[in-house]
DNA sequence: CATTTCGATAGATTATTTTTATGGCCTGCC
DNA sequence: GGCAGGCCATAAAAATAATCTATCGAAATG
C-alpha cells in the first residue's frame, strides 16, 4: 500500500472509471489497471467489481475510500505543516542565555521576534555558561546567548556587541565625593559580586588580575537584581553589566563609581552548534539580535 | 512523500541512526540516506542534523515524526478495516426482499446472521421484485430475497427452497364443513388477493389461469398481515404462503381450505448481479439462508 | 449484428530503488 | 596527536518496479 495506490484508488473511485482516472492522473490505462491490482494484493481485497461498463466500488472499496480520504487528508496537512516549519512561519527556538543576556537582552529580542513571528513558539532557560554550552552541544538547545568566548572549537560564535561592566555605588556610599578612584583603591572598598563562575565575574576578577588588585568581596549573589539591591542599600559597591543598571543609573537609585582605567567589556556573542542547520526562524532570531543590540 | 519514505524516516528518528535505521528495515545505509535525501527534497525542509557522530532531528524533523507516527497508525488501522470486510468480520451487507421473504423470513434469517457476525451491519428494504431487480443491477443492493424467477440473464438466482401457498379461512368461515372443493368452486368464494403485482399474486393467478378458474378477488391488499386479518373476519377466503400463516394456523385463528390439486410451490431465490464478487459476509448470508430454510 | 467502449494482459521500455564500492569526517583510544 | 573505527555521503552498477504500447475480450449501443 503506498500513498500513490490510494490516490490512484481515489480517483479511480470518485470518476468510476479506469480509463477517466487515468487521464486525471496523467497515466496511461494500464498503469492504473496495475496500480489497482497491487493494491488489491496488498490488501488482500477486492476493491472494485466490474457489473456491465461501469466499475463500482466493494463493500472494502467503500470502506477504503473513506480511508484513504481521511489519509490523504492529513498527509496533505502535515506537507503543509513541515513547510511552514522550514519557511520560518512556524516552528520552535529553544534558547538558552546566561544571566545579564537572559535577564537584560533577551525579553525585548523575543517580544520584538515574536511581533514578527507570530506563530513561532521560543523558549529561554537562563543558566550559566558552562551549562549552556553543554546543552548546545547536546543539541538540547538551539541557540546560546552569552557573554563569554567559548571559542571552542565545535561551536560557532556570532559576535552581538559589547557588552560594558560599569562600577557603581549608591548614592548615599559615595556621600558628596566625586573623586576618579584609582584601581588599586577598589580593594578597600567593600565588593559585592556574583558567584564566582558566572561571565560577569570571571570578566571583573580577570580585569583584576590584570590590575594586580585583589578585591574585597563581601558577598556573592547569583542573582544581578539581588547585588544591584545589595548595593543600593549601601553594603558595598559592584562592577554591573550597563544594561543591567541602566534604570537605576537614570532614576539615579545608582551612582556610576569612576575608577581609572576601568573598561571592561564582555562580548557578548550567540553561539550554535558547528555544522548545524539553523531553522530559519533561529536564523531570523540571530539577525534581529544583531539589528537590536547596535 | 511516500509512506515507504516516512517508514524509514521514523526508523531513522526513533534510532538516531541511519546506519541501524537501515538494519532493522532490511535494507543498506545508502538506501536509507537516499530515501531520506529524497523526503527531505520532496518536503523542502531538513530533517536531521549531523552533529557530530549522533544524527538529530530538526524542528521540521520534530513536526515530521509526530505527524508521520499518525499517518502510520492511521495506515494500520485502515489496513485492519479493510481487511475485516475482506475476511467477513465487518462490513454491511444491503438486502432487498419482496413482502413475503422480507416480512416472514427475514427476520429470522438476519437474526441468526446477527448473532454469527456481530458486527457485520445489515440493511433490508422491502420492496416488489421489480424494484428489487433494477437496484440490484445498478448495485444499490447486494442481496435480493425473492419469490419469483427472474430468470434474467444479468442475474444469479440461488435456491432457497419451496414456499408452498396454502388456501385459508376463516374458521367460521367454513363452518362445520370440510368437504374438500374443486379448483372450480373457487369461484363461487369472494377471495381476499394481495396486489397484482406481488409475487403470491402472480403465482396464484397463474394457477388459476392454469386450471382454468376465474377468482371472485372482493378484495386487494397490499400487505399479507391485512390479508390474514381480512380473511380472519370472515371477509372471503385466501390463498397465503405457509411461512405467513403457521401461527394462525397453530392457533386456529385460520384453517387451511382443502382444494384438490392446489399444489402453488413459489420458489424463493436469492439473487445478485452476474458477476458480482460477493462480499464474504454476504456470502455467509447466503450460506446461511440455504440452511435455515432447510 | 456491427461498432464502440472499457478493462485485462503481455512484452518492451523506462524510471526508480537498491546495492556495491569507496571516500571523507568526526570520535575516541592509545 | 596519530590512527583505527564508526558513520554518513556519493557514484556507478545492478536489480526491481512502474509505465507504455499494442492487443484482446466482454459488454453495451445503435
Amino acid at each position: 500500500m503506498t500513498l500513490d495506490q490510494l490516490l490512484t484508488f481515489l480517483a479511480v473511485a470518485r470518476l468510476g472509471s479506469f480509463t477517466r482516472a487515468a487521464e486525471e492522473i496523467g497515466r496511461t490505462q494500464p498503469a492504473v489497471s496495475q496500480q489497482i491490482r497491487q493494491l488489491e494484493e496488498s490488501l488482500g481485497a477486492k476493491l472494485f467489481e466490474k457489473l456491465g461498463k461501469r466499475v463500482y466500488l466493494t463493500e472494502a472499496g467503500r470502506v477504503l475510500k473513506e480511508g484513504a480520504e481521511e489519509l490523504r487528508a492529513q498527509a496533505s496537512r502535515l506537507r503543509e505543516a513541515v513547510s511552514q516549519v522550514a519557511k520560518g512561519e512556524r516552528g520552535r527556538v529553544r534558547i538558552g542565555a546566561s544571566t545579564t543576556p537572559g535577564i537584560y537582552l533577551l525579553p525585548r529580542i523575543l517580544g520584538a521576534f515574536r511581533r514578527r513571528y507570530p506563530a513561532v513558539e521560543t523558549s529561554l532557560s537562563i543558566e550559566n555558561t558552562f551549562a549552556i554550552e553543554r546543552k548546545i552541544k547536546l543539541n538540547e538547545l538551539d541557540l546560546g546567548f552569552v557573554g563569554a568566548h567559548p571559542a571552542k572549537q565545535e561551536l560557532v560564535v556570532v559576535p552581538l556587541g559589547n557588552d560594558e561592566l560599569v562600577p557603581v555605588a549608591a548614592p548615599s556610599y559615595l556621600g558628596g565625593r566625586r573623586r576618579r578612584l584609582e584601581a588599586e583603591e577598589l580593594a578597600e572598598h567593600p565588593f559585592v559580586a556574583r558567584e564566582r563562575g558566572s561571565g560577569t565575574r570571571q570578566a571583573i576578577d580577570a580585569w583584576a588580575s590584570r590590575k594586580g588588585v585583589s578585591l574585597n568581596v563581601v558577598m556573592e549573589l547569583n542573582n544581578p537584581e539581588a547585588v544591584k539591591m545589595a548595593v543600593a542599600e549601601g553594603l558595598g559597591v559592584s562592577i554591573l553589566p550597563r544594561c543591567a543598571v541602566a534604570p537605576e543609573l537614570r532614576q539615579r537609585r545608582l551612582v556610576p563609581l569612576p575608577i581609572k582605567d576601568c573598561r571592561i567589556a564582555r562580548f557578548l556573542s550567540v553561539i550554535y552548534h558547528q555544522g548545524k542547520h539553523l531553522a530559519p526562524a533561529a536564523s531570523a532570531l540571530v539577525d534581529l539580535s544583531r539589528k537590536l543590540i547596535f
